[in-house]
DNA sequence: ACCCTGTCTTGCAACGTTGCAAGACCCCGA
DNA sequence: TCGGGGTCTTGCAACGTTGCAAGACAGGGT
């Protein structure tokens, strides 16, 4: 059984306050108590209690992220980032799926989850920006991705510009054909509803005309999807040579598909993708891609939402980090 | 601010217990009362505190995964798998990584974090068998990967018979020199130990002479690893015709080099991974390895530490979860 | 009219911690 | 010798919740 402050403080015949002050290393302990309560906490093992302690100060120290899927290389890497920044801010992060189920958000939005860590970052996907604005009941809360709320704080990439770069890329290597792919019609506001905004802009501002059946939905954002839509598009009468992904894991999945095909990438078929994600370096050829900063927008992240903590009621802010285009063998 | 018990029993002018009895659905509520109750909750949005529940109960309803990286695809997987067999158990899982450090892992596992949650799921890395053991104080805790301490839960694949079937599978495939890549001489207790150790018992059971510099080590298991000991491998006087890499993302990076020194795979080279990350399926080639059914490893360890959790103190139980040799395009 | 039983509601205490403010002690200078 | 100031230690209360056991009330049987 875990030992307490009173067991402690009994041992080592002292009150319970001054192990509490030991513990917490309070100034005006004299040194031979110190040393004796050390030595009773050491033999005891003792561990403060969380729970007490959150309740009695009402923090807890435990930052919160919510992400729909934590096995998609890009959430992953994230949450490794994140929980880097924490650590280094002295936090610990807890992280938490969803799987893109709107009851879920909600449950760690406003349920018990939502109690016991002093800030939240969220990485919605299926909840209205309503609810989000609504729902953020005393824990302070930073979105992550796309804005969905002015009154909520926010960290994401410019995601209109980056498509728009990843378009423009395509269209100055002399493509004919470039597709998206990725859209997500059955979601409101989100970020691929931007993406396929930057698309359209870049080709507009090269005077293409829009081509609605070159721009490919998907169900979810995984490889299988990619490859799905890949096959769609090498099925049409006269397919694209070009592709921007809305994220790598797409286009992973297309590659594959146009590999299998016969089509040769980049000479036959060129892919863009987004997210920079690890499999994207070292797959064959390698992925060019939309590069978010993530290092910086987890650093962000954190900083923020631990300034809100503090108790920082500045207005809402919506940060916008920094992206680069990486051109590398798939659209060389 | 957060509304309580107190809050809610002023305005329905009932009791603190009466409305503690509604929100946990006790018995012996009259009808009425429990109306009254209810819309006052709702007005209150009232949300039961954890922190208080906890303390009171000595339950939090957590359960906490301690893996060393989660944003390497093998663990972001398995994280998927446990806070879906967590969920599906009306359990909430926490995550948490430690970057292989033993000083975060020391306090993950005995430090505030693992006071509030009521049971541990933990991936070691750095710490010894010893300091698992022994710091394993009052938490529940479950062992994922290789055993550690015969007192300690534990689940995980037969590695050792694991790597004999993939090693076996090379040679039978007519490979003359098959090498094996990952080791870890730096970690005792290691993984790379039991598949290491598979390895040898197969090529002894094929009459093969062990060839130490066909045994490669490295310092973590990222694709960038595999990469450098593939390049150590090529320039061998005699190199391999096979390899079989300890990890999927040691042979995915492996693969790589294979292909940009024009090594064909699998004609000059048959490369088998382990884990069965979603990467090795669509790969070009696609990855033979061996897949540890990473689902049923999550049922059964979150299973496993429910019941601790709940109470059962039959001794520590070592299961051993099926694996798979999947044989893919590059070791066909 | 009485008690008993079952239904419903309540007050008290405790989980382990820390903020607050007062108490105890000691040393120094007047 | 006494007061004052600093140093060190302590008791009390409270955070929000639930286990426990008793209280209040109504209805039915005797």
């Amino acid at each position: 059984m875990a030992s307490s402050l009173r067991d402690v403080a009994q041992r080592a015949g002292v009150s319970v306050r001054t192990v509490s002050n030991v513990v917490n290393d309070a100034p005006y302990v004299s040194p031979a108590t110190r040393a004796r309560v050390q030595s009773a906490l050491e033999e005891l093992d003792y561990r403060p209690n969380l729970a007490a302690r959150t309740l009695r100060q009402g923090r807890s120290g435990l930052l919160g992220l919510v992400v729909p899927e934590i096995d998609s290389p890009y959430f992953a890497e994230l949450a490794g980032l994140v929980a880097d920044a924490a650590e280094r801010s002295g936090a610990t992060l807890v992280v938490d799926q969803t799987r893109g189920d709107a009851d879920r958000e909600r449950r760690l939005l406003s349920g018990p989850s939502g109690q016991f860590v002093d800030g939240l970052l969220l990485s919605p996907w299926a909840l209205s920006p309503a609810e989000v604005a609504g729902r953020r009941q005393g824990v302070p809360l930073v979105l992550l991705g796309e804005r969905y709320d002015p009154s909520v704080d926010h960290v994401g990439v410019d995601n209109v510009a980056a498509a728009r770069t990843a378009t423009a890329h395509l269209i100055a290597l002399g493509r004919r054909r470039v597709a998206a792919l990725g859209l997500q019609p059955h979601l409101v506001n989100s970020t691929a509803l931007q993406r396929v905004t930057g698309y359209r802009q870049a080709l507009a501002a090269a005077g293409r005309p829009a081509e609605p059946q070159l721009e490919v939905p998907v169900e979810r954002l995984h490889r299988v999807d990619g490859a799905r839509a890949m096959r769609h598009l090498l099925a049409l009468p006269d397919p694209p040579d070009a592709v921007f992904c809305f994220t790598d894991e797409l286009a992973l999945g297309a590659m594959r598909v146009a590999w299998e095909r016969g089509v040769r990438v980049p000479d036959d078929l060129a892919l863009v993708g987004f997210d920079d994600v690890e499999d994207g370096r070292w797959s064959r050829p390698s992925l060019s891609t939309v590069s978010p900063d993530k290092a910086t927008l987890a650093e962000v992240a954190v900083a923020r939402l631990l300034a809100r903590v503090g108790g920082s009621d500045e207005p809402a802010l919506s940060t916008t980090t920094p992206h680069a285009l990486l051109v590398r063998e798939s659209s060389a």
